[in-house]
DNA sequence: ATTATCTATAGATCTATAGATAATGC
DNA sequence: ATTATCTATAGATCTATAGATAATGC
């Protein structure tokens, strides 16, 4: 049982149920580990098992690759975030709740995908949507932290900005990891969602807020269409 | 009193002595916001004001550009990070020293050069030995973390990495500012050097720390060659 | 007839080299 | 004579389109 169309020359080398699947999944590793515009449409074509110009049956053009890419990595966190902001969880649960799940996505994601959001040539207008999306993460992020500080000792100003970007970290550890270096250890999200409210002066026990932070997680994180692992 | 030389159709344009230093300064705005394989030489000839075959004359070839500049931002973190861990200080010290310092020439550098250490191209095996200093650096962190873990309360592995990761994020919040974000407050290095030891569990007064900080950041900082500011 | 591939290639780059030119320095 | 620029271009890409081909589906 084959399907419609000229067979390949070569067999299939990777995983997904449509052309468009397979040449998505060999895009994320090259465009993770080589940069875009360092990743000829020839490369992605190789690593496919199909000729170069093949690929544009399934996209218009290479933009749009990276563009599929990236709006499948933040409509998830965005959505999680918004339900756990949205509950009437304290501050604190709240803040390691999101740090933990999100942390947990960049960790667990078969390539490295939010390595995507260090790529320059995001910042080029024609991305500005997604730039746009992962503001208003930002923001959630930084109105948590900010809830959090409330109830803590007095921080310096800019002290709300360090959650989110200590959850960004686990994407150079990976970078890193990849490029010869030791892994940091399995469960480095959880190190990272600890630090996330650990900087902002929350001196409580973490097991606790572990605790509490798993059924509101179970929720939030409920038919929220997620990031593809592999 | 010009100097020797057919001249140049456009007028100087860019800071420096001599031409290298024009050149390294365009290329470094341009590789830290477009990245490198994205910015082509003639981008780089027309932000400087010369030809695009000129700039052959100053260099071999594209990648010893960003070798250049590479360098020049390793060596002075090391130095600084070598002469921090020989001192007697305690560990806390350092560990807030080494990140303070550090977080600091992140934040002042005219161009953001520390988002050259983001750019993928530089996983290849080409700029290895740049990688290899990093990883140096890396492990004097990791160092003194240990340290300072080992005088707290039991942290979980993979804590360690963290200050590390921290001062990293002050290149991630430039690169947002610069794409159209409030900037984060005027002193982000603070906040940095703050939670490298709040997330290693140490509970004692910063002030404290900056103030006995300062002086040993004034003698490892001696004579260091540190990575140009503008 | 429709679909998904293939081969071939146009047109636009991009890096680096070759050789001419216009200054200064001796 | 030496130096730093210039003009011109070779050779190697790279993206995307045009049109042929080999399957399935009806």
């Amino acid at each position: 049982m084959t399907t419609a169309g000229r067979p390949r020359l070569s067999t299939k080398k990777r995983p997904g149920d449509t052309a468009l699947d397979e040449i998505l999944d060999a895009a994320a590793e090259l465009f993770t580990t080589r940069g875009f515009t360092n990743t000829s449409t020839r490369m992605i074509a190789d690593a496919v098992g199909m000729r170069q110009a093949s690929l544009y049956h399934h996209f218009a053009n290479k933009d749009e690759l990276l563009s599929l890419l990236l709006s499948g990595t933040v409509d998830g966190p965005l959505a999680v975030a918004q339900r756990i902001a949205d509950s009437d969880a304290a501050p604190a649960v709240k803040m390691y709740a999101l740090a933990l799940f999100d942390a947990d996505q960049l960790c667990r994601s078969h390539w490295n995908l939010g390595a995507l959001y260090l790529l320059p040539e995001i910042r080029e207008p024609r991305f500005d949507t997604f730039r746009a999306h992962r503001h208003a993460l930002m923001d959630r992020y930084a109105s948590i932290a900010a809830d959090v500080l409330r109830e803590t000792t007095a921080a310096l100003p800019g002290t709300e900005e360090l959650p989110f970007r200590l959850v960004e970290t686990v994407v150079n550890g990976r970078a890193d990891a990849e490029s010869g270096r030791d892994a940091s250890g399995e469960d480095y999200a959880r190190v990272v969602a600890e630090a996330a409210v650990r900087v902002l002066g929350w001196s409580g026990s973490v097991d606790e807020l572990h605790t509490e932070a798993t059924p509101l997680l179970a929720h939030a994180a409920d038919h929220v269409p997620d990031a593809p692992t592999r």
